[in-house]
DNA sequence: GCCAAGAATTTTGTATGCACGATTGACTAA
DNA sequence: TTAGTCAATCGTGCATACAAAATTCTTGGC
């Protein structure tokens, strides 16, 4: 307990947010380092180790494997520790189906009730995904694209469905991310986005729905191909 | 610590399965008392009472409890208990069309891959149900039916998807089950079971998808009537 | 009699220590 | 050399103790 730890400390105290537990600090910081690849699938959660990094106990700790592990990004295994969830390619691929239906649904829910401001918003963002679709930047192109769906997902004005969608399209990030997109696919997205925000603005619920389950759909074949070509 | 709690142990390590923790085992037990109406929405766990009970320590219920709060059976609020979660109408009337949607896509993906075992099984819980569906008992009628849908969740052959459904329908279990059927209900579940079940076996996908959606949307629209004259 | 402030109590959050199970490595025997 | 067993070590599971926050109760003032 000596300098290194009190450095440790104060930086855990100082993501701590008003009214939080360590336990919730934790789950966010260990969530964040998951999602941006930092911790990658497969590696093993040392309830020690991550104590001591964070300057905090080891209860705290697992208190926040049980709430990672509840949302399904690791794997609890009993009395053999955590590791960040490894999901094999026939999983992921029931994944992009589930998901497909569930963005479907937002696409067509928000076709019949999108306000004319999100539209614009919609339009707004879209415009600017445009623009980074030019560039190689995966992480921006990313964090745009993710802003275009968040915007359907609001419009469906279905809140438990937006959060379901948002949890299951941060499940597959991760893997997502692996795939250093090709730039074809920066091009291809933006061409199916075009299809769904014609058929939202139409107000045609149907070909909304069939648009956004064919762009999903696409990108899971895609990522398919892509695995497959390395296992 | 005396007879009381000596009892109270034996009665937590009996329940215990080998090789599984104690924040499993109150994960289980909790849950099973919560879906099965014992813990109603709105009460508040006790940390203190519920590890005497158990006779364990507050550590594995505190586990036990962040187990329950992703999985959104409860709430967990910063320092203020945690609480069964209460779910307003809006949030019901969502979620079970969110659930339309999974078993419709269940139904879907099962016209064209399920077994003709798979199929033998259906047609006998379905005759099963038929027979349950004149009496008056709720449980068993309830058991069958989640049976029935339980081969059907099978039949997509998504695990993935078998187990969001699974779960979604977990979530609104209590609920329904607050709605002591009206005996109207059983007849009207057997006469829609049989026209998902003659869309599944012509393997007919959108009909096995529309009868799906049209049965999860009414069984929505009976208990919304339901909660709404009571509020 | 009611409201407010503060003290006491209750309850949650965190740390620490001990025990048990799992994994690993070494040593023995075939 | 290899397979198997036992011992040592490492890590997780659980309990207890302590700290901090929230709630409740009490008391004093108006």
């Amino acid at each position: 307990m000596t300098k290194k730890n009190a450095a440790a400390a104060a930086s855990s105290a100082a993501l701590r947010q008003s009214g939080e537990t360590l336990a919730e600090v934790l789950h966010r910081e260990l969530e964040q380092a998951i999602l941006k690849g930092e911790i990658k699938p497969g590696d093993r959660l040392d309830e020690h180790e991550i104590a001591q990094r964070f300057g905090v106990s080891r209860t705290p700790v697992r208190e926040a494997f049980r709430l990672l592990g509840a949302n399904d990004l690791v794997d609890l295994r009993s009395r053999q520790g955590v590791v960040v969830r490894k999901i094999g390619i026939n999983t992921l691929l029931e994944m992009f189906q589930v998901m497909a239906e569930l963005e479907g649904l937002c696409a067509r829910l928000a076709s019949r009730r999108m306000s004319s401001t999100q539209e614009a918003d919609m339009q707004r963002v879209h415009e600017r995904l445009k623009v980074v679709a030019t560039g190689n930047d995966v992480d921006e192109f990313n964090a745009v694209n993710i802003e275009f769906h968040s915007i359907i997902h609001d419009a469906a004005r279905n809140v438990y469905l937006a959060e379901e969608t948002r949890q299951l399209r941060n499940r597959v990030a991760p893997f997502l991310r692996r795939v250093t997109y090709k730039p074809h696919r920066f091009q291809t997205t933006v061409t199916e986005h075009e299809a769904i925000i014609a058929a939202i603005c139409a107000h045609d619920a149907e070909k909304a729905h069939a648009a956004m389950r064919l762009h999903v759909n696409l990108l899971g074949d895609d990522l398919a191909d892509f695995i497959a070509a390395y296992e």
